[in-house]
DNA sequence: GTCATGAGTTCCGCTATGCGGAACTGATAA
DNA sequence: TTATCAGTTCCGCATAGCGGAACTCATGAC
């Protein structure tokens, strides 16, 4: 029975779900971590010791947690396309002159990843959901996105994440959604009428760097605000020249970065 | 030759040095990763594609780079303890207030990691800087923090690190750090006058929680600026008057957080 | 067209490595 | 003292991960 399986490696796929694990329930025990992995402890422990040798966990007394190495890596993964960065100011603008919630979200893996995301008025929680997931099809930043991919890109995207009932609207027919985006693709702005959340709307319209989506910029907000003219004109209108000035910035410099005594 | 070394799994650590590598280089292909590493490609190719099904790790048609999953796990790891997110307004309103860049610091494996780093009048560069790990002994925050642990601790990890000159005025001997944290302590505040970068000075002060130091608020700028009392006595004094506020909200409220369609 | 090059992927045999269970340790409490 | 329980170390076994070689699949030279 050798019956080689997809090469891939165990030991690596384990450890990632300690650290997956830490990130779903906080601080926690050993026990605890290989209850819920249902490993035997001894493994568990051996994961854990690998990973707090190399910093990327660390101990406080009985429990485990995640180390701060990542959350570099988290900004290095943030940061690792320079357009990314350079969204940030359009988001805080739009959630000023909007009131409302605006966000820059990207694609990878097929889902929606919010990489900016800033609450207008009440300034709370900042940087509340960044990294957060979404699926595409049920959200304006989505649409906006798929909008702008190859049709079997999308094809392999669907496939591969399904079209889930979010809220009463989401479009959960493969149709459906394609002639969604061929509308949206022709507005060059997408919309989002309750789909992902109940009470809920938003719109996006994509930023595009060589004629190919990398992102779009969004505004979310209750419905009862977002609606009529507000949600149908002004607001793209505002995202439309955010992306407009954006795309014009085709000069994505990249910059070395002042490196002092950075400890690896 | 059995030798049993210590408990640690190899795949692991090479499937995270991966990872360090995509972070040190940015996107790159297999057969750089390989050499970089000096690993068989095939082996590199097998941890990229374990990492790949993860989503831990994206490719580019031929070039691999950091999933965007680590956005995620960055943040859970820069908020997984409450006071963490209770600084960051209180570093905007010093940098806001002093002009200079402000930054929230806190230990973990010995080293000081910048959760939160703002700058004053020049709003460039929005999160530069966040996750970046310097020495302890070297700061006004780390120094800060130094002054609130036990001795025991302070040894532990001034012999992880030991004592680099970073600066001309760097501290290098361990009696001289003790007296300077001894000083620290009394005082209630750091300083740093060019013992981390030429013409840079600093000061910190630490944010307590239960008697022990959890961080520290610290204020830097060019030495020319950053002097006589603006550095004694009133940027410090702001700074008090934050991390006073801060351990008064001993009322770490731990929020569940509205969670909609999070994609796992 | 052929041949060459080179990056990436798959195959394959070997054994080092990661596994779980059991034994051990050390702290806390009855 | 014994009991309990979390965490750590030990240990033998088989499997899972390793590197080298073979194979693909582009791309390009001639």
């Amino acid at each position: 029975m050798v019956e080689r399986n997809e090469e891939t490696i165990q030991a690596t796929k384990t450890s990632f779900e300690v650290v997956h694990t830490l990130q779903e329930i906080g601080p926690a025990r050993l026990s605890e971590i290989a209850a819920e992995l249902e490993l035997a402890e001894s493994t568990t422990h051996r994961h854990l010791q690998t990973l707090h040798d190399m910093r990327y966990v660390s101990r406080d007394g009985e429990r485990y947690q995640l180390g701060l190495r990542f959350a570099r890596l988290g900004r290095a993964a943030q940061t690792r396309d320079p357009a990314y960065e350079m969204t940030q100011r359009h988001v805080e603008a739009l959630a000023e002159e909007t009131g409302e919630r605006a966000q820059f979200v990207v694609e990878d893996h097929g889902l929606g990843i919010y990489l900016h995301v800033e609450t207008g008025s009440q300034a709370v929680r900042v940087g509340f959901g960044v990294g957060r997931q979404i699926h595409l099809h049920s959200s304006s930043a989505g649409k906006a996105i798929l909008a702008h991919y190859p049709r079997e890109r999308v094809d392999e995207i669907l496939d591969q994440w399904g079209l889930p009932a979010h809220a009463a609207n989401t479009i959960t027919d493969r149709e459906e959604l394609y002639e969604e985006l061929e509308t949206v693709r022709e507005r060059g702005v997408a919309f989002n009428r309750e789909e992902h959340v109940d009470g809920l709307n938003g719109t996006a319209v994509p930023v595009k760097r060589d004629g190919r989506a990398i992102g779009a910029l969004a505004v979310a907000g209750p419905s009862h605000r977002l609606t009529g003219e507000w949600l149908d004109e002004e607001i793209p209108d505002m995202m439309l020249a955010a992306a407009n000035e954006l795309e014009l910035n085709a000069t994505y410099a990249s910059d070395a970065g002042s490196r002092d005594h950075i400890v690896e």
